[in-house]
Formats: C-alpha cells, structure tokens, sequence
DNA sequence: CCAATACTTGCACTATGACGCAAGTACGCA
DNA sequence: TGCGTACTTGCGTCATAGTGCAAGTATTGG
C-alpha cells in the first residue's frame, strides 16, 4: 500500500536518496546515507519496490532501486481525481443515514 | 503527517464512512459503521483532523466531522508536481556519488 | 441543579513494525 | 572449486501505536 510505504521516516529518508541521486542506487550505496544496518535497508527498499515506489533491476549480485516517478504520479493525481468525484459540492455525494 | 494518517485501515474506513455518508458526521454516527469502540473512533478522528484530513465543528456537544477534499486534493496534486520536477527526465536529476 | 447525552482522556494490554545481529543465498572471479 | 562481494532472511528485542474499559469533561434539557 502506497500510505503505508511513506509512513515510515526511515523509508521516507532512503527514497530521498535514492532521488537526490538521480540515477539507481544500489542497497550499498542507499545503506551509506543513514545510520541503520545494511539489511534494514535491503528490508525497506524490497518493501517499497512491493509497494510500487520503486522499481528494481537486478545486474550480477548488485541490485539498483530507482524510483518509479511517473507512476507515482500518476497514482497521486488519479486519487486526487478520485476525490474530486467524491467531493460533495461536484455532485458526488448524498445525505440521509450515515452508512 | 498526511501518509501517516491513512497507513492505519480503521482510520481509512473511518475516512471512507464519512466519505460515503456526504456530510459532517458525528462521532457516534460514525462509530456505529465499524466494530471499533467509541473512544477508539474519537481518537481517530482527532488525529485525523490534527493531520489536515478532516475538519471538525463543534454543534453544542456534537462534534461534526466532514472530508476536506480540496486540500487533500491540493495536497495530492502538488506533491505530484514535486515529483515531476524531481525526475530525472525533466532535468531534476545529476549524477555521480550517490548522497 | 441534576441527570442524560456526546465526546475526550488516562491507563493497562496487545499487536504491529522497525531494528541489529548472524546465518544463509546468489553471483562473479581467480 | 573456493573465496569474496552483494544482498536476503530468520530470529529475538524493543519502541510505537491501536484497542477497550472506565473515569472525566462539556453541554443540553427538565
């Protein structure tokens, strides 16, 4: 799940790495630019390649995470669609019972 | 936080009930549509109206909760174009050492 | 003023998730 | 084939957060 991805600072931190670099990181490399253990960092990124914010590429033993820009906004702005129809004032909506 | 508000599935439910219902809910109203207690579906809602997803008015000793779908549109959409800007296709990216 | 309603808060319990270590797997190279 | 590198996975520990009960606060109406 996508909330749940960026619920956490730590993975939120990994991902901001691996975007300021620019390019795909291998796990060594994102496990350089914080303070926890090398195999949290294997655990996040495989946590946020299930949940789509990345995407991996194996080549040999190394394994690059990059991030998945477009389809994360393209899941972002088809929710805010989402909303939008759900929105009240656009028609969306309906009184009466509460469930 | 706005991730950290929707990472739990009560509070999404929570979210979804009002949602559906199409206008400011009590919290007794909405603690009707799910198994949780009472005071569980106050805290909840509390914390969602904390993180910007809810808005709260007070109504003698009701308490009406309703979506505030346009900033959580806003929300969405401009987090979307920060994402855009940061991609390395559209010039947001460098290379070199990762961090 | 008292009782009832609507909600909030304190407290203890439990579940979930993050963390680090150590062991395991996968792959490349001599 | 053996060793080193790169990463994954199992396991125990700890912190955080969700849950329910009970008690507290606030507001309304008789």
């Amino acid at each position: 799940m996508l909330f749940k991805a960026f619920s956490d600072p730590t993975r939120v931190a990994l991902i901001g790495c691996i975007a300021k670099c620019g390019r795909g990181c291998s796990v060594g490399e994102v496990a350089e630019c914080c303070s926890v253990d090398f195999s949290v960092v294997s655990r996040h990124l495989a946590l946020l390649a299930r949940s789509g914010v990345l995407e991996a590429t194996k080549d040999g033993r190394t394994v690059f995470y990059r991030v998945r820009y477009s389809e994360l906004c393209r899941s972002l702005r088809s929710l805010a669609d989402a909303l939008d129809e759900c929105c009240p004032a656009k028609g969306g909506a309906r009184n009466g019972k509460c469930c």
